[in-house]
DNA sequence: GATAGAGCTTCCAGTGACTGGAAGGTCAAG
DNA sequence: CTTGACCTTCCAGTCACTGGAAGCTCTATC
């Protein structure tokens, strides 16, 4: 099976599985006479798990992880319910801040007319407002991923 | 006021009012006679404003419309209210899709009895299951954002 | 057998929003 | 006059890709 093949056998573009091969997710495949990459069923069949998990918004090096949890034999069940629901916990605190985001804004809009008048508490309160998201202790958060 | 004095005044970092001058957010403040910057209180003001947009997930390019609307005091209160709802709108479109996630996740591990047996349902359906997050027509989303 | 076009190869560059660090100039205090 | 904090520029790296150029291979059609 080509990289084409395999691609959509798998779900995950041809780009992406060079990609994954070079930052040594995943092991360079057997090669054709001709230098095209040839992909067995088991490989494939490593390419859906991948696409699976980076549907759930695991990363590479946490793929690296479930890959290597899904070929352990000994590895105990509870391991890999920890790492999963370490996932969810992240996930979670994902969706708080961006809850807080859009709450903030909502809130912010409610009050403001929407109408042809330039006056808007909106921008207003962006400009000489107190904190843009209150309701958040002093936690080291990270942000990043609000908008691309 | 010098760079350091302006990033404490505003709580963005020397390191970012730099970068979002030489990205264009921002116009080159003056200079002292040594080459230092020097920001008015009008442009620290101007800071803080940037500080909060981006607490609330905007991007460098939404800023830059986001000052403009700021600057321009003809434009309509609806024209940021619009603004605003399309963002809020993004950011619940973000957290639909992490909560798919988690929800797919967190019903993966309830099956999983996570002792010290190595039969794992989360580790099998990943490995052969049908799509990772099911209940979800054929839209093209964007993913991204999943973990760093 | 020639040729067209699809598909494969490698490599390089760009994305967004920063962060880290090196090399060197400046400023205020002791 | 030295120390150390702060400033300057520039370059590289992060993460997970994506786009594209240049060139080789495969398959189908004429």
């Amino acid at each position: 099976m080509n990289i084409g093949q395999a691609a959509s056998a798998s779900g995950v573009s041809a780009k992406m599985i060079r990609y994954y091969e070079q930052v040594g997710l995943i092991a360079s495949p057997a090669r054709t006479e001709a230098g095209y990459r040839d992909y067995s069923p088991d490989e494939v069949h490593m390419l859906r798990f991948i696409r699976r998990a980076r549907d759930l918004g695991f990363s590479v090096e946490q793929m690296t992880n479930l890959l290597a949890l899904w070929s352990d034999r000994s590895r105990a069940s509870s391991d890999v319910k920890r790492f999963a629901m370490a996932h969810v916990v992240e996930l979670e605190r994902k969706m708080r801040e961006l809850r807080a985001m859009a709450d903030t804004l909502r809130h912010l809009a409610k009050t403001c007319h929407g109408d042809e008048r330039p006056n808007c508490p909106i921008i207003e309160e962006l400009s000489s407002g107190h904190e843009a998201v209150p309701p958040k202790p002093k936690r080291a958060s990270s942000r990043r991923y609000g908008a691309h």
